[in-house]
DNA sequence: TTTTGTCTGTGCGTGTAATCACACCAACCC
DNA sequence: GGGTTGGTGTGATTACACGCACAGACAAAA
């Protein structure tokens, strides 16, 4: 079922495209909606397709053969994913599961093969996007290169931090314990450990589904590894 | 200084493109020498370019705000370094140092890019390389939720070993414990007394520049969390 | 309502890796 | 030869995160 091209067009990697591939990409596309805790992405599956998410949480997870998991990535409104097996052909390195309900478009991946033979422009894209994920991934090998679990904890906040009109630093749905844990490489249990130390501290406070940051500088300083009470 | 074409077809990724490209290439590459150590890429430099490295070994390091070493990835020869800025032409985001003496060719970005926008071929060069870097990445990242360092240090020592036409399962010029703990999040001092251990078990021999892999089976089953002694 | 499930909070014990410190060894260079 | 340097080997100590176990909290389902 296609979708309308308003939807294709709020994403700012497609915004500047010729109508004409727009076109393209609404008739192929499909609209889906996902529960919570849904595999959207299967490791090792060779189906691969392109998507872009609309709205809620995901999050891109390995598992190795004895069970553990490591969190990789988030991946936002707006944002692709699976355009790693679109470009090398190869089956998916990773799971990907929605942390919240979500709604994605999906774009098969043969269409996407094509526009990107066809199209500069889409290759440039791709190849953008593909050297933006490449660089998240080195900057969260750095994060875990930090000895502590709280400065962990700090970089990562850090990274899922927005600045609200009001000036406040917020988190908007914060991943749970459990899902912050592993893309620290810690357990649950110490991040709920910390997580009260910053907020008997005062720096965080826990509001409904919004996580407030009351003293950014706080975090700031531990992420970098800058000593403080 | 030009490089001979003889030189710049041995790069398997170089070899399937027409002679006219291959002319430019030459023209435009230059062949460096650096000693061991010699920092070959900085990080936060816009000035990049292409490197392709002949012969020796380099190091993708990542260093903390408060001096901490990361390890991101081991380039062998035959491989490209540099290409994520090549690409988004943004300052590179890591180190790159020679863990041995090392000969490489340097393609000038501008040449590169300019390539990359005529010739498709070279673009999906560019992009199946950034591929693979990006899957490597993910795959270095399950590697560290191992819980153990023994775990790590073994799944480490599989990715670099290659087995000789004698059936031996070798690494060549393995590097120092120090180079290997930064890789895998652990301490020098920890990879020493973990190698002692392989080594009074008869699972691993150091032959001068040459460390030989006695007992595969092991090297392999902890490395997959497999218990085992 | 009761039930069920997921998330969070917390106590306790144990193991183990980080850290510091220093000895040893080999290669290299005047 | 003696000095330097970079790499490796080892001991002792200590902190601290993991793991387990279980108790609440809260929301959705029945």
């Amino acid at each position: 079922m296609p979708v309308s091209r308003e939807i294709i067009k709020q994403f700012s990697l497609f915004s500047s495209l010729p109508q004409s591939i727009i076109e393209i990409l609404c008739v192929h596309a499909t609209l889906n909606e996902v529960p919570r805790r849904k595999i959207v992405m299967q490791k090792g599956r060779v189906s691969h397709s392109l998507g872009l998410l609309l709205d809620g949480r995901l999050q891109g997870v390995d598992m190795t053969l004895d069970g553990r998991e490591a969190g990789l990535y988030f991946i936002e409104a707006g944002d692709f994913f699976g355009e790693l097996s679109v470009i090398d052909r190869l089956p998916a390195s990773e799971f990907v599961i929605a942390l919240s309900p979500a709604r994605f478009i999906i774009i098969p991946a043969d269409i996407m093969q094509h526009l990107i033979k066809s199209s500069p422009d889409i290759a440039a894209m791709m190849n953008n996007r593909l050297a933006q994920r490449l660089r998240e991934s080195i900057s969260q090998r750095s994060l875990l290169a930090m000895p502590t679990p709280l400065q962990r904890i700090c970089a990562q906040l850090l990274k899922m931090i927005h600045t609200e009109k009001s000036g406040d630093a917020e988190i908007n749905h914060p991943p749970t314990h459990q899902e912050l844990a592993i893309m620290i490489n810690t357990t649950r249990e110490t991040v709920t450990r910390t997580f009260q130390k910053l907020q008997k501290n005062n720096i965080i406070k826990r509001q409904g589904n919004i996580l407030i940051v009351l003293n950014l500088d706080y975090i700031f300083n531990i992420a970098n590894g800058i000593e403080d009470k």
